[in-house]
DNA sequence: GGATAATATGTCGTGATGCGATATATAGGA
DNA sequence: TCCTATATATCGCATCACGACATATTATCC
């Protein structure tokens, strides 16, 4: 293919595996797909009004997992940002109308968040469109997870 | 499962397809993941002395494709960023002593870049741990695209 | 071949957003 | 009670992408 003496890799230098042309531009296109993704996101959710960190938290607090209240810590720790991000965040959400904040009246340091109709609407639209997407993005992040699985195996 | 009665989809409100929590926790996983990973990503380049923006166009010039040349356009491009934030991105890289500018003589609007031995040494650190983490997720992603595959079939 | 458009890169000011440091309120344990 | 941990909130700062605009080079059209 190429005439990259590293290209097959499986060999050492030092403590590190060697790397090919091909093991960058599995991981550059690995983050391209992703990249790509993003944009669409974003694109989808300016269109919408959100921003794409406004449409990321009512995702996260739609889809809350079972286990767990949709509370600021919790929002802060799927969106692995730290807490006082996640408050400033949930603060323009509130702004925008997007979010209710529900005091816990268990713990009253708590606050749950609660998605408005029109946050609903708009994650719903938009969740519709993300759905196709992913269904678009698949075969390509199939096939780089094949490459990399290869690579891996060659490897190890 | 759960009580949701939208929980199996399948129906139609509308011109849009209704969806469910299923739906819903879906995306907000797929989010999840996306985001730990360019966590991960950030925490190691940040580790190295670099920001994950600049770790990320290392890897773009140093994988680029074969039927391309490694330009600002060509960065610009893979990163899904305009052209005046590659060229940005670049300032910065040149400054911390990442990237060297070299004037195409072919065409003397284009600046080809090329990564110092320091860049390349930092890159092939990240690449290999990269490639590890991609490993780890590779699970977890793939059976993300079963669910997806499983709740689009269920669709249509 | 000179005007004009297209391409590639660069400059400047602005805005969004995450973070560190810090603060306040509540809960739980010794 | 006193101390510590937890949950949320505030403030100033830095990063970074963008829009609008500018400059240089190349291509195209009469």
């Amino acid at each position: 293919m190429t005439a990259d003496p590293a290209n097959q890799a499986g060999m050492r230098a030092g403590s590190a595996v060697k790397l090919g042309t091909r093991d960058y531009r599995l991981l550059s296109e690995f983050r391209y797909l992703i990249r790509c993704f993003l944009e669409f996101s974003e694109t989808a959710a300016v269109r919408a009004g959100l921003t794409a960190r406004q449409h990321q938290a009512l995702l996260a607090i739609k889809g809350v997992r079972e286990d767990a209240a949709p509370t600021i810590g919790y929002l802060a720790e799927r969106l692995r940002v730290q807490h006082h991000s996640a408050v400033e965040l949930v603060d323009r959400l509130v702004e925008a109308g997007l979010v209710v904040r529900v005091p816990d009246p268990g713990d009253r340091r708590r606050v749950k968040l609660e998605l408005t109709a029109s946050a609903e609407r708009h994650l719903a639209e938009l969740s519709t469109s993300h759905l196709e997407e992913l269904k678009r993005m698949r075969p390509a992040l199939l096939e780089l997870l094949d490459q990399g699985e290869e690579i891996r195996t060659r490897k190890g």
